[in-house]
DNA sequence: GTACATTATTAGTCCTGGCTAACAAAGTTG
DNA sequence: CAACTTTGTTAGCCAGGACTAATAATGTAC
């Protein structure tokens, strides 16, 4: 209930911008979050009037635009779902950094709770299991990407391909 | 370029939708349609006609409708991505059917092509690899759900008890 | 074959979320 | 501080896609 108050995919995105502008600059400017999300500004006015109204972003026009505590909590929740599946695209499934994160970020808008943590799941089980984890992410390497993984299928290539 | 038309998840939905009512009836109604995707039976008059511009299907008002060839192609190509997604979620991250099939249908229209042909390879190689995959997965059940999986872990098992 | 039920279409509304163009506020700089 | 640039806002437009209500076509009984 307290997070991803049926957002829509795009005001997700904006709370999301926002988040990461903020992280870097202390606050956000509609200019960069525009930039960010190549997006006219006036549309970002917008997004920030309806996100204002969710009270998940504190603005006044010509102002710059912090998020609230609610709109922290909803944005990091964003976050970690993007998080989430691009880790698990490229420590899993071996996808290319940019490619996992171009993905990640239309994916994250749909993704159910329950897969979610699945996903994240996973991806712990993996990082924490040498033997039964990484060895077969190790083993799927080779074969989805046999040419690529080289220098990754020596590592703990007990038994051959 | 021949598939997936740049078209909107709703009319990949519709598509989808209209593809398997055919299977099963050899064309689709209206009424099934909306039926089958929670829609005003208005909503599903709109989107034939869009479908049909862009000659996606064979509509005429008040005829039953089915999909051109071109239809089809594209239609196979949602289904693939919505059971590719279903079968990593259920089959690799003992996902709960029903969730794993609604999170199929929303995901569907987000993921990427690459991705998409690792979430195939992925389950591939669990399901011809014994050793390295299905082992694995079976570890990530006890990982994950440690009360469930009972009955699988029972199946690699051959004969046991 | 008329009467009623079901199904489909149209017209009109609403909401979201983009866009451009015009205007207003802030910042910069001589 | 006046002039110019950058940034932000508003107004108005458009497309997609849902909805309701009214209407039209089709199907089914009697």
């Amino acid at each position: 209930m307290s997070l991803s108050e049926n957002l829509s995919a795009s005001l997700e995105d904006y709370l999301e911008a926002i988040f990461h502008l903020e992280e870097d600059n202390q606050a956000a400017r509609s200019r960069d979050i525009s930039r960010r999300l190549k997006v006219n500004v006036s549309s970002v006015t917008g997004a920030l009037q309806a996100l204002s109204q969710k009270e998940l972003v504190n603005y006044s026009p010509y102002e710059v635009v912090t998020l609230t505590e609610k709109g922290k909590r909803v944005a990091r929740d964003v976050v970690r779902r993007h998080r989430a599946l691009r880790d698990f695209f490229v420590k899993v499934l071996a996808v290319e950094e940019k490619i996992a994160d171009a993905g990640a970020c239309k994916m994250e808008h749909a993704i159910p709770r329950t897969i979610l943590e699945r996903f994240i799941e996973f991806v712990e089980f993996v990082e924490t299991s040498p033997e039964q984890g990484a060895r077969c992410i190790q083993a799927f390497k080779n074969y989805c990407c046999p040419d690529a993984g080289q220098k990754d299928s020596e590592k703990n290539n007990k038994d051959g391909n």
